[in-house]
DNA sequence: CGCCAGGTATGAT
DNA sequence: ATCATACATGGC
């Protein structure tokens, strides 16, 4: 249809691209040789590029644009004011001068709790690839080559053997639990978007597989609980070389804003992190001689 | 071959 | 309650 042939442009502030989308908060976007970033949000998919301070959006109504892209990408949000309150911190202005383009997304809950299953133990890339798989797998395929995440049902209805494929290891039992749990109410995560923090955190919880970090990135990217900051090996350095005495208590309703500036700039520019990245963490081997 | 990757479940103190 | 370890897979 025409509609979706159209260009959509605007001009932006405080955001960029590869910043937001390759930045460990999703795993459905990509870029092209041309550096136009291809992803699909619900039912879309949208190819985006900047030139300058110009976003232009392809393959996408003006509607559907405004209604629920700009919502994804937290452009209706104001950006320029939470990055001048956080650097009155001047930790958190070392890593907004670092990658000043970053910007939560606004993700589907499902899709962010299913997603972060998933990367538990695991690693960027092969992340992008299982929920890749996972999509072509299960998901509709609502435009040539362009598949919907999956929703529960389809995940409930799944055993291991077929989810084989994903190659997503010991989480493919996960993923199903998740999606059994979902669909039948056991979890509802329409009721957890409406509970208190902890409260739905619990609820999360209850999923195997999902302990507090796994459910705290599903309520920060997908229920935009933007106080919680998810305690991953990075972030419990980042707090051990930059915040020893705890992360600045007046920014504590925006911590989770905070942590995606902390922690890129963490795990991307390690050297910042100082003596503290050596120290913590260490695992050391017990040879036990086998 | 061994370690690491946006951890969690499990069984032992 | 806290703690070590196994867990699937792929890259280096």
């Amino acid at each position: 249809m025409s509609s979706t042939q159209m260009l959509i442009r605007e001009q932006v502030e405080c955001f960029s691209l590869p910043q937001t989308l390759d930045c460990g908060q999703c795993f459905r976007w990509r870029p092209d040789d041309a550096g136009r970033w291809h992803g699909v949000v619900g039912q879309l998919a949208p190819v985006l590029w900047m030139e300058g301070d110009t976003l232009t959006c392809e393959g996408v109504g003006e509607e559907d644009y405004h209604q629920i892209l700009r919502p994804y990408l937290a452009l209706d949000e104001d950006y320029p004011s939470i990055q001048r309150r956080f650097s009155q911190d001047a930790v958190l202005a070392q890593a907004i001068a670092y990658a000043p383009g970053i910007r939560v997304l606004r993700q589907d809950r499902w899709e962010a709790l299913a997603s972060f299953i998933i990367s538990q133990n695991n690693n960027v890339r092969r992340i992008q690839g299982i929920v890749d798989r996972l999509c072509m797998l299960l998901g509709e395929e609502f435009a040539p080559g362009c598949y919907t995440f999956p929703r529960p049902q389809q995940l409930a209805a799944a055993t291991v053997e077929e989810l084989a494929p994903l190659q997503a290891g010991y989480r493919a039992r996960y993923l199903i639990d998740a999606g059994q749990k979902v669909a039948q109410g056991i979890v509802s995560l329409e009721e957890a978007a409406t509970l208190p923090t902890p409260e739905a955190r619990e609820q999360l919880m209850a999923i195997c597989g999902v302990g507090q970090k796994v459910a705290d990135c599903a309520l920060l990217y997908g229920f935009a609980r933007d106080e919680l900051i998810p305690m991953d090996v990075w972030m419990k350095r980042v707090m051990a070389a930059f915040y020893p005495n705890g992360f600045p208590s007046e920014l504590a309703d925006q911590a989770g804003i905070a942590q995606q500036y902390l922690f890129h700039y963490g795990r991307t520019c390690p050297e910042a992190l100082g003596p503290a990245f050596w120290t913590q963490n260490k695992k050391q081997k017990n040879p036990a001689s086998k």
